[in-house]
This record gives C-alpha cells, sequence and structure tokens, in this order.
DNA sequence: GGATTGCCTTGATCAGGATCAGAGACTTCG
DNA sequence: CGAAGTCTCTGATCCTGATCAAGGCAATCC
C-alpha cells in the first residue's frame, strides 16, 4: 500500500487528529510530524524500576487513557495523574519514583517518535523541543491544580471540577461526559473512597448540576453553576 | 571591576552554586551558563493575570523561596508549589491560571537568561533546552508525589514526607532542617491548618523521629524510620 | 434460565481532623 | 519598659468523610 504522505491512516482516522499536542503544532511541522509518527501499544510503559521506561523520545496518546499511580507499602493507591487521547505522555527514563506505575486502558494506541534526532533535522528537532516543554509547563500548571484541589476542596467540589476538567479535555463542544474510570479509580484520583464518590456524584444531581444516564454517562446541565459551586 | 570569566561574583557567592540546575550542566555549558546569568529580584513574579509573567526564557532561584499559590474566591489558599536555592522556577506566560500567584521570601534572588537565543548558540540552545525538559519533567514527577501524599496520606505522615523532601533539597548531607514556611504555609501546603500541624509535628517528636529547636529547625533524628513512618 | 462476578449505590456508625477558644513566645514599635 | 501584633502551641467540641455492611444492577459464563 502506497504511503499517503500528509496523513497517514493512523493519524487520519485518529479522533485527537486536530485536538491536543498535534492539532496545536504549526501547519509545516505537524506534516512532517505526522510522518515521522508510529502508532503503537506497547506492552510496558513504564514501572518502579524506570529501567525500561521510554523507547521513545516522544508519545501522544492516541486511543484510550493512560494512567499513573501510586501504590504506597501498604496498599493505599492514589492516582496522580492521567492522559485523554491528543496529550503528551510526559515520562522521563530513570525518572520515576518508588512505587509509581503507569498502566493504559485495553484499547489503549500511543503515537511513538522512537528518536526525534533520527526523525527531524535540526531546526525542526529544536522547534519541536520547545513545543515539548510548553506541553510540559502546561502540564505542571494542571498538575497544581489538581494539587490545589486536593489540598482545599471538599468531594463534592473535586468530583465538580473533574467533570469541568474531563468536558474541556474530552467534549469541550458538548455537555456530556464520559467518565473514563471506575469509581474505586475516581475515588484513588481524588483522595476518596468510591463511596463518597457515588455520594457526591448524587449531591451534584439533587442540585440540578448534572444528570446521570448509567455510571458513566453523565451530562453537565449547567456548566457555569457547577463551575460556581466547585469553588470557581 | 574585571569580570571574571568563568565564576562571576553572584555564582561565586551563590549557595547552589554545584548543586540544583546549574550543578546538572555539562561543565562547558555550565561555564557559558554561568556568564550568560544575571542576578535580579523582579518585584512581580507572576500573578493571575498571565500577561505580566516572565520576561525571562530561564530563571534559576539563587536565594530564598519561591511560592506558588492558588486561592479560591472564597479565600481558601492552597500552596501547590515552591522552589528553593538551585532549582528551576517552572512558569510559563500565558499559562497561569484563575487565582494563581507566585510569591517570595523577601530576601529572594533569581537569575535569569532573559533570552537563550541571544546569550546561546544554536547548539547550546538546544542543549539547554533539552534540559530544561529534563527538570520540567523531574518536576512532574515531584508534584505526582506531592498528589499521591495529599490523596492517601494522613496528617503526620505528610509532615515527614516535607521534612524528609526538604532534607534532600536543603541539606542532604546533613539531618537538620530549616523550615523555608510558616505553620500556615506548611497547613496550605499540605491540605491541614496550622493547629494540625503542631500536633503532627508534636506526635513526630513523641514517637523519636525528629528533634525540634525552635519552631523552624528541625533535627531529623532517624530519616529510614521517618521514611517507613511515612508511608514508606 | 440461573448463577457468578464485578461494579455501583445506599444506609448506619465511627474517628480523625477542622473548628473554636485561649494562652504563651517572640518581634516590633512607641 | 510596656503595648501591640504575629506566630505557635494546646485543649475541647463538632462535623465530615471513612469505614463497615448490605442490597441492586449488568455482564459474563455455564
Amino acid at each position: 500500500m502506497e504511503r499517503e504522505p500528509f496523513k497517514p491512516p493512523h493519524c487520519a482516522q485518529c479522533p485527537a487528529r486536530d485536538r491536543g499536542f498535534c492539532g496545536r503544532l504549526p501547519e509545516p511541522l505537524q506534516q512532517r510530524f505526522r510522518e515521522a509518527v508510529r502508532p503503537a501499544a506497547p506492552g510496558r510503559l513504564a514501572d518502579e524500576d524506570g529501567a525500561g521506561s521510554a523507547g521513545w523520545d516522544l508519545a501522544v496518546v492516541s486511543r484510550g487513557t493512560v494512567v499513573v499511580h501510586n501504590t504506597f507499602e501498604d496498599g493505599r493507591r492514589a492516582i496522580t495523574d492521567f492522559m485523554v487521547p491528543g496529550e503528551l505522555l510526559h515520562t522521563r527514563e530513570g525518572g520515576n519514583r518508588q512505587g509509581r506505575e503507569i498502566t493504559a486502558s485495553p484499547d489503549f494506541l500511543l503515537c511513538l517518535v522512537p528518536s526525534l534526532e533520527a526523525e527531524f533535522d535540526a531546526a525542526d528537532c529544536h522547534c519541536l523541543e520547545r513545543y515539548l516543554r510548553s506541553d510540559a509547563l502546561g502540564h505542571i500548571e494542571a498538575l497544581r491544580d489538581m494539587i490545589a484541589d486536593l489540598a482545599r476542596l471538599d468531594p463534592t467540589e473535586r468530583l465538580g471540577r473533574l467533570l469541568l476538567g474531563l468536558r474541556e479535555r474530552l467534549n469541550p463542544e458538548g455537555r456530556v461526559v464520559h467518565l473514563p474510570l471506575s469509581r474505586n479509580d475516581i475515588a484513588d484520583l481524588l483522595g476518596l473512597r468510591a463511596e463518597t464518590v457515588s455520594r457526591s456524584l448524587h449531591a451534584l444531581e439533587r442540585a440540578g448540576l448534572i444528570r446521570r444516564d448509567g455510571p458513566k454517562k453523565i451530562e453537565i446541565l449547567d456548566p457555569a453553576a457547577l463551575a460556581a459551586a466547585a469553588g470557581g
């Protein structure tokens, strides 16, 4: 099969083709990027030993959800980060901590660039590095927001902000959010228990801010009101 | 006064000369870096409008403590990040969020590079960018750890990990930590109240893990035991 | 169809950290 | 020196979210 230069099959079909990291690149670089990128679902993303991690210079989530989580010695678990399609998977070889693991939903697919220097000339490479750093700095801001939420918001507010964040990342135009995580995972993400997640969702529904349609599908009835109820 | 090429006065006097970001650069680049860096204490670091931020491509904390904090509409406050001497101040122009502010202790001093491209040739610039990204990725790991702590550790454990982290960052060889933050700031950092911080420090002391000498000076009697008591 | 399993929800109780209150230590300033 | 203010520490009470327990629901398997 002839390789189509500017929109290889996996990019043409990619649900996050024009969003996220890829969509933010300037047009000429975006085309070069599409040629360089290779789809893959590596068996192991990265784990606590840190050694086997990476194997690429750059990875964008194309399908599925990638989750970063920590397990403490006594079994307590926390989800510390997660990425949805279009987002960069920020990891550093050897940079992993004790108890850290990265897993993904069964259907996940990454777009990888094994080596920036092998695929791009010096100028593009430099330019990409700048975009990568910019994305990392944006990610740092997002993690800081998460920290503020965990430190100072009550369960219902945390849930509200999670829903608003998911809408922005998954479906900015619409009002429906499909939760990519189970109740237990949401609890581990928000520092709660699954029971409290249930109750908080119920509270948001009773307050008329959301409507539930099955456990995973949630409609945000009034984003502004939900934001106001979630600490601004 | 003749400018000394490789170790300008502010670098020679810098308490973090060989540690942190500067110390991690490879030797030739480190020298070029020392020539390029300018010490400054800008009046405004960055705040919620996002517009006035930056004014530099790169900033390393040379003296003092830089604190990133969020204030919610109703006045609740959270410290989401902080940097001590030697560490990069990761910020992105326009990347600041609602309610975000960056402040510093009165004695602070930054080392700035206003423009990487103006100060370095293409190769060094590219190399620096890679180091900047690597540092940002390391910082992401640290923030993830903070998130796990906030989500799953109790107050005493959070305090223990804070103390161990501060030792590693401020005084890796010794066992004494000088807290760079007030009780209230520590509370805002760990998602607690100042009273709970007091009580948790007291608990660590009663457990024989630390010794207090005034409110700010803390000696870690047994780092390994403290780590074990703080969730591994 | 019926059983099993995993996930979600709801209810009742309990405990840990917030809150409220006040006292001591240190600094600044008149 | 005393006064005012801030920061820290300690005690008493309360409330929120964890914990324990059980039931509902859907998918999978036999």
